[in-house]
DNA sequence: ATGCCACACCTTGTGTGA
């Protein structure tokens, strides 16, 4: 089984490169970020056509996030990290027999933003709603809009406590961890630089200048079946692709 | 310090992203 995490910036901008990629990978469950559209707005028709269940949280113009999956999604919620939020950044569902949690984390935008205070509080909350979940099978995925550590960054010392490098939400995203879950990718590959974002200027994805900001971490009971994450660079380098790869997390 | 790019919007510039 599968588990790709995409933050696609436009559904409705994305989707011929979006259906491709679909055809070409065939994916088992698809995690969708930065849908930027109502659910009414989504090509619902062209996804079921190609045999996915379909789970969504839209808003219009921002945000918005969709479970794509082969399998029945049950147990769908999609007020999460609490009730009332009014951004639609989180939905989650039961893929056979695993919890998935998809998220778009808010960006933040700079350190003495509301939005930054927003961020740190998001995640607060969304720790809180996690912890009940950690003891059985459960994927937490999607755009963290964090770097968790300076080997996940092109260039250290020019993030040095930029928004996405910033001690309070590193401390946030190892706050996660500490419930008991695994960072998949850095487990598998301690010393790897690898990135899943690159700035759309100044030739970002060309230079390689990224940072690693997509995860998913996995609770304890998953860990057994943890068999690789991989970034699809290939769909990164495509002509009108997103500024985000896609990431695949392979369990047995 | 700014723009560099890409997206949405009751667009023709502005806000947002990371």
């Amino acid at each position: 089984m599968n588990i790709t995490t995409f933050n696609v910036n436009s559904i409705r901008a994305r989707l011929e490169r979006l259906l491709g990629w679909l055809d070409d990978r065939d994916p088992d469950v698809v995690c969708l970020q930065e849908l930027k559209c109502t659910e009414a707005e989504l090509p619902r028709a062209e996804l079921e056509k190609r045999g996915y269940h379909v789970a969504i949280a839209g808003q219009k113009s921002w945000n918005g996030v969709a479970i794509l999956s082969k399998e029945p999604i049950t147990d769908v919620e999609i007020d999460l990290p609490w009730r009332g939020d009014v951004q639609a950044r989180g939905i989650t569902g039961v893929v056979a027999g695993i919890r998935i949690v998809n998220l778009y984390v808010v960006n933040g935008q700079d350190t003495a933003s509301d939005k930054y205070v927003y961020k740190l509080e998001w995640l607060k909350q969304l720790r809180e709603w996690v912890a009940p979940h950690v003891g059985g099978p459960l994927v937490l995925c999607g755009d963290f809009n964090i770097a968790p550590a300076d080997l996940d960054v092109y260039d250290p010392a020019s993030w040095h406590e930029q928004v996405l490098c910033t001690t309070a939400e590193r401390e946030a995203f190892f706050g996660l961890v500490a419930l008991g879950l695994t960072d998949s990718f850095r487990k598998l590959h301690p010393a790897r630089r690898q990135f899943t974002w690159w700035d759309y200027r100044q030739s970002g994805f060309e230079q390689n200048k990224g940072v690693r900001i997509d995860h998913h971490l996995l609770s304890a009971p998953l860990l057994p079946r943890l068999v690789d994450v991989t970034v699809d660079l290939t769909e990164r380098g495509q002509p009108q692709a997103s500024d985000h790869a896609p990431v695949t997390l392979h369990l047995s």
